[in-house]
DNA sequence: ACCGGCTACTATCGTCGTTCGTAGCGTGCC
DNA sequence: GGCACGCTACGAACGACGATAGTAGCCGGT
């Protein structure tokens, strides 16, 4: 899983931001960025992420309407597990993972994990 | 924190599993690679990795001996920490991460967790 | 004083993300 | 029916970075 481009995460937040699909059109009005990037920017990177599986696009009249194939949250948590997966020792990365975020984030964590327990 | 490079990991990992600072020598006899890179190849990838802070170095005789500047475990736990302060909703990614992770992992963590929370 | 090993510097190449132009096609309007 | 406009497909060019390596020069031991 490689880390996304800046151009590449400007153009993910529009889309975890947006309330359905957008077009190559739509993603341009609404990125806030200068110089604005030429329409064709925006549909070059956005074709690089389909094919990368990071967004998928079905038809809205003749244009693309792209969307995100994970949610953000998935999104981040897959790179955290394959940072994890890749890790020699699990048990002592977890560790010091958890001594290196914040009191809130351990918090959440525990929550997390409750909630995932009774889940069961 | 980007990600490190194919040699750059099999350099890494070679650091990592060594006793103590090792040489560009040392790291070039180490190394299981076809084909074998030049001495030279490897000294840049240590110069490279020592400017990004990745391994510290200090003086053995004529040569410099690497060593890496963070434990694998550490390095790992940097990595994972520093994907979710990018997120937008942590509270959410750590839900999704946990959902994410095999049950090993997730007694490995509450483990951790546990401890961690003794050390108070 | 020379030989061998190590460093510093430089150079090239491939990949990837960024940037955009051009050619072509289909739809809607006149 | 034809034209204009918007969208797509293709691809070119470029910068950053990792991978790869050569050369020049220095220094220590024989």
């Amino acid at each position: 899983m490689r880390r996304l481009g800046e151009l590449e995460a400007a153009i993910m937040d529009v889309l975890w931001s947006a309330p359905g699909p957008a077009t190559v059109r739509g993603v341009l009005e609404a990125l806030d960025r200068e110089p604005e990037p030429a329409y064709t920017t925006v549909m070059t990177v956005l074709d690089n992420l389909h094919r990368k599986d990071v967004v998928t696009r079905e038809r809205d009249g003749r244009a693309w309407a792209y969307r995100p194939a994970l949610t953000r949250e998935d999104f981040d948590a897959e790179a955290m597990a394959s940072v994890l997966e890749s890790s020699a020792d699990r048990g002592a990365t977890l560790l010091r993972f958890i001594g290196k975020i914040g009191p809130d984030e351990l918090a959440r964590l525990r929550e997390a994990m409750d909630e995932a327990e009774e889940r069961t």
